[in-house]
DNA sequence: CGTAATCCTTCCAGTCACGAGAAGGTCAAG
DNA sequence: CTTGACCTTCTCGTGACTGGAAGGATTACG
């Protein structure tokens, strides 16, 4: 397989799967003419990291993934805790977003939003304090 | 003022500070022996910038608030616009990470988590075909 | 057989918002 | 006069790609 086909059957883009190549992701053959030649196990862990990328995970977690996704001596746990650690990190940014609109919701709530110039949001970034 | 004095007075790092003057953001004086002399009013728009970042708008969004916040002749509805564009980019990005958690709270759920090498995360990822 | 279109390759630069660290100038205290 | 704390500019690195250029390979068509 070429690199257009395993991009159309994996959903990743030929520049991503270079890319993931060239971090060591992925080893995929050469053929005589330079060209990558990519097997089905190729195929597969393209798709698996492709599904591992939509959830989040960083590059440097797929790596682990993967090895543990290799090893047929891994014991679930580890696939576990590096899950778990993943969901926490998860719940952070959650928040943490939660918490930035929560703020910027109650700006925008007391501006009027016409054509006058008062406007709550820009004194609230100035000063902060409020009351 | 000096950089160290406006890091500590705004909450910002000085590298930071340094970086915003080069992209624009604010324009301090310089003294004779080339440093940089703050003005109150850098100090106030390196708050206001410290706050605006701390809500999550990016710095092209900081530079158009802080245009807006000198211009005395503004609308209000204009920055309301801003904020609430925003808002709604966060709230995309919300659910999107809402999404993933759920995903991966449901394989991690059924992951016994143990010595054995059997894991649903992992076939998860593998297949996406469930059932 | 020629050629045009579509592949493929590598390499370089850019993204965003800084942070690390080096090399060197300036200033205040002892 | 030296020490230490400041300040300056400079370059490089981050994460995870994306865009584009320059050039070679293959395939389709006439």
């Amino acid at each position: 397989m070429n690199i257009k086909d395993v991009a159309e059957r994996s959903g990743l883009p030929a520049k991503t799967i270079r890319y993931y190549e060239e971090i060591g992701l992925i080893r995929p053959l050469r053929g005589a003419n330079g060209y990558r030649a990519f097997r089905e196990s190729d195929l597969h862990k393209l798709a698996f990291l492709g599904r591992a990328r939509g959830l989040g995970f960083t590059i440097e977690e797929c790596r682990r993934l993967l090895a543990l996704y290799e090893d047929r001596e891994r014991a679930s746990a580890d696939v576990k805790a590096l899950a778990e650690k993943h969901l926490a990190d998860m719940e952070v940014k959650i928040a943490e977003l939660r918490a930035m609109q929560a703020t910027l919701c109650e700006l925008v709530a007391s501006c009027a939003g016409d054509h006058r110039p008062d406007c709550p949001i820009l004194t609230g970034l100035a000063g902060a304090g409020c009351c």
